[in-house]
DNA sequence: ACTCAACGTCAGCCACTACTTACCGTAAGT
DNA sequence: ACTTACGGTAAGTAGTGGCTGACGTTGAGT
């Protein structure tokens, strides 16, 4: 159960900002701290948690860190997701037709 | 941009649990409750969440409170997560022929 | 009318976590 | 070798949020 992390891990305004901040390309630590409300160890820090769930990748270039997306980080959340929304549906499209009594 | 109240509102473990118990279909609180490790308080307030973020609907049966899911409030979450999953694998695989500088 | 069951809400407490400053290691340039 | 840029880590703090027990309300049953 993957996607457990993935929730925790974007449920952070901050660090959703940090992942949708690296939507239109890899970047170094510091260029992201400087598109942020916060300071470079706060964004070191939400990589970590980014990184741990599996949802971005680092790859050193020097003294620099190059973070990345890593879109395969949130195919469990989707299936997730989808198989939700698919039985949520169904049970929902079948309650109208057969109201039973829960419990 | 609601699909920041449905990670917020996903993000709580128990809350989950609350969630994913409605999957089967609607319960009142009770029933939740003695299915979860929390007080029924607590169940409460996490319904308030999920409702307040749109996931789960209310419908009163004389004292009980019936909660089900409502589909439709995973829509934006979805969306987004879609969208994400594809600019961000274009973005991937772009990088690996086109490798750019950032910053 | 009285009682009981089902919930919502409030107040207070505790734990977690996001943030900052300070510090340290490492690689590049001169 | 020395300096500087980059970034991870540690320690300490303030704020948020989840949980419980107590209380109030409403509807059903007798």
């Amino acid at each position: 159960m993957t996607y457990n992390d993935s929730l925790t891990a974007l449920a952070d305004p901050t660090r959703r900002a940090v992942f949708e901040s690296l939507r239109a390309g890899p970047l170094p630590v510091g260029a992201l701290a400087s598109r942020l409300p916060v300071s470079r160890p706060a964004v070191s820090q939400h990589l970590k948690v980014l990184s741990d769930a599996g949802l971005v990748t680092m790859q050193a270039r020097g003294t620099q860190r190059l973070y990345a997306i890593r879109p395969e980080g949130l195919a469990d959340l989707r299936a997730w997701l989808d198989g939700f929304w698919d039985t949520a549906l169904a049970r929902f499209a079948d309650e109208i037709h057969n109201p039973r009594d829960p419990q």
